[in-house]
RNA sequence: GGGGGCGUGGUGGAAAUGGCUAUACACGGCGGCCUCAAAAGCCGCUGCCCGCAAGGGCGUAGGGGUUCGACUCCCCUCGCCCCCACCA
């Protein structure tokens, strides 16, 4: 450990509440300046932050503070995402209220990041449990429920059996709570519904828009909503005119392979197809089997599949032949029409299906060459397919399709894998849905003048058994707004994604009291230009935000089609090989961290371990030889400063010694602003800086004697000013303290981004590489864009070169202009 | 099963568009200076093999290809990571 570290806490505390005295970093909006909206996702008030959070505000700090630089209007607030379980786990465990210990920790953390010197416009703080924020979604609430983009139903739904919850589709991981990690099992209940999959089409097509968005995050996005192109149609039930079963399938050309066709248990026509009381019996039996299997049980692909035959039979319309109707656990409620034709030719889980029942299976496309597979599902020539014989599998699907429309049996239908949002939760901890039942009127909305529906203080948190709202008789009787009658609330909450997904609008006009935000201000600041956060939220916020932005854009709230413009997706915080976390006893605390280092080291060292998208392996080392490169930098300038404060601050060199390290000086601003600019590689910038700086040093000990001291301290305090200037984002305190050191009465922050000198970046000379068949053998100096032949000539004249090309034939010279010369010999 | 990505020294990682001696920068290691000694700092060396040296050969998971030239492009194999998953 070192004993002569500069005194970065005093550094840093200054500095900390000198920004703050001066509101450096407040927003205002500037029609007149351009717009610059950085934004990392905010985070839960946990507790206390952690290594990933140090990183994320790390990175959205130095973009945010870089742009400053660069003379845009920046906008870099902060806010809490405050509602959620851990509060109200907390409460039942500790007898804390929610609200107490929210608060409690948003004040820890809040002193956390203003420890880390991160700029953030503070006024603008967001706290998503305040009233005056959550009433704002109960109103879009009702008016999404006036368009029915919000509706009631009941459903099958995922429910945690821990956090006595339903999830929503994108909160269930392999069968497991997103959050606790505990079996979800299936549970029919009544619950709220956001009508994402009415965006589905367009939360597709855009995604091919983000340009700005990492490739794998639209990927997933792309394959979450999972667009599918095929035919629905009807097969009729033999011998029952009043019935047919109406399927969805993807290849309407293998319609002459279909052998059975298969329900899904829950299939409400099961019940009418049933021939008799024993059939009945069976059906139920075999429901309650399935229903037993745990959802992990269910995802098992390889397990073997259940079915159980029916007596009635489908008739294949293309055939008119009857085929045997099952209804199997494979075959899923909530996609399609919850009934299928199987194809056992041409789809795997059809042909095991079809093997364990010895069901017969038919060919419809001819296999390649060699194929020794189970079912086939390339492409191919139709075969044992009647009029569709002889087609391409494309030309086959679109032929039967119009068959099918012809006869009037079916259309062509496009289904997604994305389910409405169901965001009904049966806990506390959350945002009321603004709606009531009256005795008389049925379900009707809060009037929007009683709005906010105010989360009761009052409550008794057990963690069991139903909403804990539902108990607390003051917030359930209500008056009927229709009616003035008796009515009952609503008792289930928001899912918290719904506040985090418009906070980045409510931080344009964070204290406007007539609306969710100010028009003028939304218009100004959206979309975000920078977000960044973790790959975690892929599918979950990402795409919620994207929806609920739609939804205000229909309902004419704003202008902008999408919430973020550009994504960065930061990695992990590991260590010793795995995610920091307290189970694995591997976590770095960062308030240790800040208080033995600083927090310029702890910012420094997470950018320049890794690049921002991958993971970050934690290094004790690491971060000694950051805060090693703070301190060399620190005590260069101290040792100087007399000399540097009284010279010029741009050196004209007029040795060649001054005018090479001048050139390094500009060469350095171009690589790091390149990096920044170019794919976010903090790590490489860094890596430029510190050459920069021990090219000062070198500079300093070697050009004593070879030029005049005038030049010399005048390139110095270039190259220091443009290292401060550079690193400024990056470790903000100390560049500021000494810049202000250094005499300037000014911020670091309000200069403007250095920019290379063109003619300090001039090359008089280049150095060569000479190849001999791809083998370097010498380098060769010469003028900068000197003739081809001249270059060839001195190749072939080099000492090095003589002795490979002497006994061989020179077959050709490649010149490849100030790079690089190559000679091709023949033996 | 489907989709996406990755594989470079002892370690984290460089090398945008194929070419400015592959491994910058940092960590770790070794040696030196400073010191009574240490810490801190400063200066060197640090991919592998052959050689006293000059120098040469090999080297970006493995194999093949395209090219004057490949970490980079193409094909195959192996390994790892992430997402989705009986979605018809």
């Amino acid at each position: 450990m070192s004993t002569d570290r500069y005194p970065f806490r005093d550094i840093e505390a200054k500095w900390q509440r000198t920004w703050e005295e001066r509101k450096q970093f407040r927003a205002i909006e500037d029609p007149g300046r351009p717009k610059f909206y950085c934004l990392e996702m905010f985070p839960y008030p946990s507790g206390r932050i952690h290594m990933g959070h140090v990183r994320v505000y790390a990175i959205g700090d130095l973009l945010a503070r870089y742009k400053w630089m660069r003379g845009f209007n920046v906008l870099h607030p902060m806010g809490w995402d405050a509602f959620g379980l851990p509060a109200e786990n907390a409460a039942i465990e500790h007898g804390v209220h929610p609200a107490i210990w929210t608060y409690e920790n948003i004040d820890y953390m809040r002193s956390q990041l203003k420890k880390m010197g991160i700029a953030y416009d503070w006024e603008r703080e967001v706290t998503t449990c305040d009233p005056a924020y959550y009433r704002w979604e109960q109103l879009v609430f009702i008016k999404m429920l006036e368009r029915g983009l919000a509706y009631r139903r009941r459903s099958t739904v995922n429910w945690c059996p821990s956090c006595q919850t339903v999830l929503a589709n994108e909160q269930v991981e392999a069968g497991r709570c997103w959050r606790c990690d505990s079996e979800v099992t299936p549970r029919d209940i009544e619950g709220w519904f956001f009508k994402i999959t009415a965006y589905a089409d367009e939360l597709l097509a855009w995604c091919d828009r983000l340009t700005g968005w990492p490739e794998r995050v639209i990927t997933m996005q792309r394959n979450w909503i999972g667009r599918s192109e095929g035919a629905e149609f009807e097969l009729p039930v033999a011998g029952r005119p009043d019935l047919s079963v109406r399927v969805f399938t993807t290849r309407p050309d293998t319609v002459f392979g279909m052998t059975y066709t298969v329900l899904a248990p829950e299939q409400p026509l099961v019940d009418r197809l049933a021939a008799d009381d024993a059939e009945r019996r069976a059906v139920a039996e075999f429901r309650a089997q399935v229903a037993r299997q745990s959802e992990i049980e269910r995802l098992a692909a390889d397990r073997p599949k259940r079915g159980l035959r029916l007596r009635a039979q489908v008739v294949n319309p293309f055939t008119g032949a009857a085929v045997p109707l099952f209804i199997a656990d494979y075959v899923l409620m909530g996609y399609g029409t919850g009934a299928i034709m199987a194809v056992p030719g041409e789809d795997q889980r059809d042909w095991d299906f079809a093997r364990q029942h010895d069901l017969p299976i038919v060919e419809t496309v001819r296999r390649p060459d060699g194929w020794d597979g189970e079912a086939y599902a390339g492409d191919g020539i139709k075969i044992n397919s009647g009029f569709l014989d002889g087609l391409t599998v494309a030309d086959a699907k679109r032929k039967a399709i119009d068959w099918i429309v012809e006869r009037g049996i079916g259309v062509a239908k496009v289904n997604y894998r994305l389910r409405d949002w169901g965001i009904s939760r049966q806990r506390y901890w959350g945002a009321p849905i603004p709606v009531l039942y009256c005795e008389q009127c049925g379900m009707l909305p809060e009037a929007e003048e009683k709005l906010p529906v105010l989360l009761p203080r009052d409550v008794q948190l057990s963690g069991k058994g139903g909403s804990p709202l539902s108990d607390v008789a003051s917030f359930v009787n209500a008056t009927c707004p229709k009616c003035g009658g008796k009515a009952r609330r609503e008792t289930d909450t928001m899912d918290t994604f719904v506040e985090s997904s418009w906070y980045f609008l409510r931080y344009c006009s964070p204290r406007y009291d007539r609306g969710m935000f100010e028009r003028t201000a939304a218009e100004y600041w959206m979309p975000v230009d920078q977000y960044i956060g973790g790959i975690e939220h892929a599918v979950l916020h990402l795409l919620y935000a994207r929806f609920y932005t739609k939804v205000l854009r229909d309902l004419g709230m704003v202008k902008v089609d999408e919430p973020f413009t550009a994504l960065l997706s930061q990695g992990m915080v590991i260590k010793d090989g795995a995610k920091m976390s307290k189970s694995k006893g591997n976590v770095v605390d960062p308030d240790e961290l800040i208080h033995t280092f600083g927090a310029d080291t702890a910012r420094l060292f997470s950018l320049f371990a890794a690049p921002p998208e991958k993971d970050l392996d934690w290094n004790e080392h690491g971060v000694e030889g950051a805060s090693r490169f703070l301190n060399r930098v620190w005590r260069f300038v101290l040792a100087h400063l007399d000399a540097l404060r009284a010279a010029p601050r741009r050196a004209a060199p007029t040795t060649d010694d001054g005018r090479a390290f001048r050139r390094t000086i500009h060469e350095t601003i171009r690589r790091v602003t390149d990096d920044i600019e170019h794919d976010f590689h903090f790590n490489t910038a860094i890596s430029a800086v510190m050459e920069l700086v021990n090219a000062i040093y070198a500079f300093e000990s070697a050009a004593a004697d070879r030029m005049p001291a005038g030049e010399r301290v005048a390139l110095l305090r270039e190259a220091v000013e443009t290292v401060l200037l550079l690193l400024g984002p990056i470790a903000p305190h100390v560049t500021e303290e000494l810049w202000s050191q250094l005499g300037h009465g000014e911020s670091l922050f309000a200069q403007a981004w250095p920019t290379p000198d063109p003619a300090a970046l001039v090359r008089k000379e280049v150095t060569l590489v000479v190849q001999v068949d791809g083998k370097v053998r010498s380098r060769l100096q010469v003028d900068v864009d000197a003739p081809e032949d001249r270059i060839q000539r001195l190749a072939l004249q080099d000492d090095k070169v003589q002795p490979w090309v002497r006994a061989r034939a020179v077959e050709r010279v490649v010149v490849v202009a100030n790079r690089l010369v190559n000679i091709v010999t023949r033996a």
